[in-house]
DNA sequence: AAAATTTAGTACTAGTAAGAACCAAATTAC
DNA sequence: GTAATTTGGTTCTTACTAGTACTAAATTTT
């Protein structure tokens, strides 16, 4: 395992994004809830509220998980549930009165508690990563979906 | 979220280590084993056994998930448990004959399905990307456990 | 318009993650 | 050399992940 070029660097990808995953979970959990249910608080902050589906997609939580999560956040009266007009199969989700005073509250906090981890960063420096991470993961989508399809 | 700065950055990283992750699981599942139980046998593999705590520190599987992982590999037959000759709290784990031909047999098999991930990417931009990361990473550990202690 | 297919969300399973409490062996203190 | 603390491993709880199966509404087909 160790001995492929390319381990070091999945290695240090992966410990990276654990320790920044680390760094921000730990803090949302002082604030009372789970990174996932803080994913979908911070989704759902300052919005009329969305679907099942739109909230799977923005928060990269899958569909079978969603459910639980969301039980979970309306059992702590935090958002609640409403027909879609549209589609009688889908629930329009919100968060109620005390769910956006939450997010009012803990959100701007989380943020100021990831601020200093970047201000050794340059904006060009940060976008210069995203970039290359971008080109990574085109590899990592071509190849986990395709067979041997590589340049895409 | 999305006006900060370093957001694009945060979510790119995330990305892409979960896309790597999704790959790498999606296969080894389909070799009959889950991503933690691969990456014990992986650890295992060739070695003459560690313990808990050695294989805790290389795996990044925490302890108290660890005697379930373990638990459900001996279940298989693939590994055993014996006493450690220095620590009596302590276990010496290791592949057993089944265990170790499993990993002759898939081993290759799953770095052979990474391999073409990275066709497209030289040595030295492996070795950019991952000196870039490690470099975020620092400044997420060194927040993560102390303060504000920035510039260590 | 009825039949076939797709889609949104839920239910259920096995396994993993993180954390706290716990036990016994090992280390340190005194 | 006994007491106090630390450490390796297990147990327990709550929540999340991935995947499959399922229900019912929506869409497409014909």
């Amino acid at each position: 395992m160790r001995n492929k070029r390319y381990m070091p660097l999945v290695r240090a990808l992966v410990e990276c994004a654990r320790s920044f995953e680390q760094c921000s979970s730990a803090h949302v959990r002082e604030l009372g809830l789970t990174p996932a249910q803080f994913d979908i608080i911070a989704t759902l902050g300052n919005t009329a509220g969305m679907s099942c589906k739109e909230l799977g997609e923005k928060t990269l939580i899958t569909k079978g998980t969603m459910t639980g999560v969301l039980d979970r956040l309306q059992a702590k009266g935090l958002l609640s549930r409403h027909d879609s007009p549209e589609d009688g199969r889908s629930w329009i989700t919100k968060l109620t009165v005390d769910g956006q005073a939450l997010f009012e509250e803990i959100f701007p906090r989380h943020l100021a508690h990831l601020d200093p981890l970047f201000i050794n960063f340059t904006d060009s420096e940060l976008d210069n990563m995203r970039q290359q991470l971008c080109r990574l993961r085109s590899a990592f989508e071509a190849e986990g979906n395709a067979g041997s399809k590589v340049s895409v």
